[in-house]
This record gives structure tokens, C-alpha cells and sequence, in this order.
DNA sequence: CCAACGGATCATCCGCTAAC
DNA sequence: GTTAGCGGATGATCCGTTGG
């Protein structure tokens, strides 16, 4: 664990901290230095929380010195939140319980359950029997074995992966545990631009959506898949009927099709798909940086490749990465969400012609409890929007 | 329609153990 | 001794349901 904090600190925390830009209605009671309440604190811890997140490469043990710096920026530049001159205690206290809950319900990351193992003691009745004890006992050794010789363990998953790939009959299961135990040298290796092509020949498994969201949620916590589904059909009717798109093409092949369909789920379907492929245009953004239909690929940033839109039975999806197909998948909400993780996963920069998009996206996705910053707020705004969810 | 109820979820506090 | 991390207890808050 050690060795874990060692390098995060070093490769991502060499500068002191800087707060992030918070929520517009945190931002608003730090700017009236009003005392905030139960739920705003709360907020704020949370916010600070994912914020901090981001920083340690899929690791939730922040060390000392990194709590400190947070808890220490943000007094510095609200100094009133100190009112009693023992808010640095109760805000890194809040913080780390924070992390702690965070930490809670994971149980399929490698450094949380050895701590587990380690400090976690049941009082009045035993959940755990016996032999899963001593089971649990077996796995702190062998982790502690594979912490030591790390170089040696990555190169035999690595070919296991390989060989893995090849087979009809995938174990599913072992390739999660695997993949969850090299994580950290995978994003060492992405995070220090190892080319594209050897990451996936090392890692074939990162091709897979499932693998990928796997990724997103080991990096974030986060469920992209659940949210991008939330996102698709709560925004869906506003992205629809938006007034920078309702001379698209796409929009009225939309219409037309819908006239021939009565069937719920085919309706759906591809109200759906009319949203993923319209959202560029509502937000003034390149949409060839973000889904091509029924054409050749000429970007080398993720991209959805679609065929046939609107035609459920032949309808094809397709994530494409330097103009290569990742993977095919099979519907809309899996494309956008399989898009979205790929920018994460791979640790490729947004286009800036399609920043606006990929901002209202994560926006959504890293805050569902505030989901817009003021300046979505005002774009929202601007591109139509009748009800922004709150 | 809305107030009251009750379960679920969440934040916080406490007491404990392991490690130093 | 102190500190970090755990599970559990407790109280607050959210949220869906029910009954007037």
C-alpha cells in the first residue's frame, strides 16, 4: 500500500492542491460566507471527495499529507469556515470518514479488502465462517507476495490475458480479479502514453464495453452505464425537441420513422438513438467527433460508428479508437456509455470541438446531485432546454 | 391533494485492533 | 503512547406509500 500512496503522490500530487470549481449553489453560499448547514458541509465534502478521486489512480487511501492539503486549501480560501478554529479537524475528519464510506461496500479491490482483512473485527455475531476466514487469510499472502515481485506477476498476467483472449469459453470471473489486480501498472503504462496498440495487445480485455465500464468504475466509482442510461432518457425529449435540431436531417428520419411504428420499445429505441446522434448539434459541437452514420471513420479520438439508425433488426454499433473498431456493441445506451469511458480509460484529451458535449455528459455523470455548473446552467439555457432535471 | 408513516440510505460518532 | 482503519450504533434525511 505503501508503494501505491508513494507513487500517486509522486506522479500526481507534486503540485499543492487546487480546489475544484464547486456546484453553483455551494459557490454561492461560500461567496456570502454564510455558515453552511448539515447538507451543504456534506456537499462540499463530497464534492472534495471526487474531486480528490480523480488524483489517485483508482487508489481510496488518500495519505495524511494529501488530506491535509485539501483540507488546507479549502480554509485558506474560506477562512470563515474555520469558525471555531477547530474546522481543519472537523473537515479532515469529515473527509476521511467520507472516504471511509466510499470505501465501504467495495469488495473487489485488492488494497480495500486487505485492510479489510486487517482491521475489520465483528462484534456479537460472525458473518463470516471459519473457512472463509482462513480463506481470506491464504488471499493476504498471496497478495502480499505479488506486492513484492510486481514486474515478474504483471508478465504472467499479461500472457494469461493473451491466452485468455484466444479461447471460446471466457472466464469471466478470473479475468475481473486480474484486471482489478493490474490496474495499477495499466494506468502507469496509459498514464505515460504507451501507444494504443501495445496497451490492448497487453490488455486485449480493455476491448470489451463490459471490461471497460469495469475500468471507469474501479477509476471514478462511478456506474457509467446506469448514468448514461439516466442521462439518454432524461434528456432525450428536451435534446429532441431542441431548436438547433429540429431542421436535422437525423431528426426528421426520426419523425417518418416514428410514423411507422407503433411498438413501444421500438419507438424507444430509436428516440434513443436520435439523441446520441443529435447531442453535438445541440451543444454546437463537431458531430463527426462524436458519431458517424453510415460512413467511413476519419478521426483518430473515440467515435461511435452507426449503421442504420433507425432500423432496430440491422442496426449496428461500433466504438472505433485511432480509426480502429474497439468493439461492436449492441445498442445506443452501451455505445455512448462504451464513447464516454474510452476518453477515460485510455486517458485520450477531449476534442475541443466537442468539449461542450462531453461537459454536459460528465457534468451529469460526476454530480447527479447538482447536475449542472452554472455556466451548463446558462448553457442548458441557451440551447433550449425547457426543464433542466434538478 | 397533502400529511403522516416507515423503510432505506447516509453521515457521524464510538470503541476496537494493528502498526509504529 | 499515537494514528489509521475497521465495523457497528445512532440519528438525520430522503423518498415512496397510504389514508384522510
Amino acid at each position: 500500500m505503501k508503494h501505491v500512496l508513494a507513487r500517486n503522490k509522486a506522479l500526481q500530487w507534486t503540485k499543492s492542491y487546487v480546489l475544484p470549481e464547486f456546484p453553483y449553489d455551494v459557490k454561492c453560499m461560500l461567496a456570502e460566507q454564510k455558515c453552511p448547514d448539515h447538507s451543504m458541509r456534506i456537499r462540499i465534502i463530497e464534492f472534495l471527495q471526487a474531486d480528490m478521486t480523480k488524483y489517485l489512480e483508482g487508489s481510496l487511501y488518500p495519505s495524511t499529507q494529501q488530506y491535509n492539503d485539501v483540507v488546507n486549501a479549502l480554509l485558506q480560501a474560506h477562512p470563515f469556515l474555520d469558525e471555531d478554529g477547530c474546522g481543519f479537524f472537523l473537515w479532515k475528519r469529515a473527509l476521511k470518514d467520507r472516504f471511509k464510506y466510499v470505501r465501504r461496500p467495495i469488495e473487489d479491490d485488492e488494497q480495500v479488502m486487505r485492510n479489510k482483512c486487517k482491521f475489520g473485527h465483528r462484534r456479537g455475531q460472525t458473518k463470516k465462517s471459519l473457512t472463509d476466514i482462513s480463506f481470506d487469510e491464504v488471499k493476504i499472502v498471496q497478495i502480499k507476495e505479488e506486492t513484492v515481485c510486481l514486474d515478474s506477476e504483471a508478465d504472467e498476467h499479461i500472457n494469461w490475458f493473451q491466452q485468455e483472449y484466444m479461447k471460446t469459453e471466457k472466464d469471466w470471473k478470473e479475468i475481473d480479479k486480474r484486471m482489478s489486480q493490474t490496474l495499477e501498472i495499466r494506468r502507469k503504462l496509459i498514464g505515460s502514453r504507451t501507444p494504443l496498440k501495445d496497451i490492448l495487445k497487453m490488455f486485449p480485455f480493455l476491448k470489451c464495453p463490459y471490461q471497460m465500464f469495469r475500468e471507469f468504475q474501479l477509476l471514478t466509482r462511478t456506474d457509467i452505464y446506469k448514468k448514461t442510461k439516466h442521462i439518454l432518457e432524461s434528456y432525450s425529449e428536451n435534446i429532441l425537441t431542441s431548436f438547433s435540431v429540429v431542421d436535422n436531417p437525423i431528426n426528421i428520419a426520426l419523425q417518418e420513422k416514428m410514423k411507422q411504428h407503433t411498438d413501444e420499445d421500438m419507438l424507444k429505441h430509436m428516440k434513443m438513438t436520435a439523441t446520441c446522434l443529435l447531442l453535438p448539434d445541440v451543444f454546437g459541437d463537431d458531430p463527426s467527433l462524436f458519431v458517424i452514420v453510415n460512413e467511413k471513420v476519419q478521426v483518430s479520438t473515440p467515435v461511435l460508428e452507426v449503421k442504420n439508425p433507425f432500423n432496430v433488426d440491422v442496426c449496428e454499433f461500433s466504438l472505433y479508437l485511432e480509426k480502429e473498431k474497439l468493439t461492436r456493441v449492441d445498442d445506443c445506451v452501451t455505445a455512448l456509455a462504451a464513447l464516454i469511458a474510452a476518453f477515460h480509460v485510455f486517458g485520450v484529451e477531449c476534442p475541443r470541438r466537442l468539449s461542450q458535449t462531453l461537459n454536459f455528459l460528465e457534468t451529469l455523470i460526476f454530480d447527479m446531485h447538482s447536475p449542472y455548473f452554472p455556466s451548463m446552467k446558462e448553457k442548458l439555457k441557451e440551447v433550449g432546454f425547457q426543464h433542466p432535471v434538478t
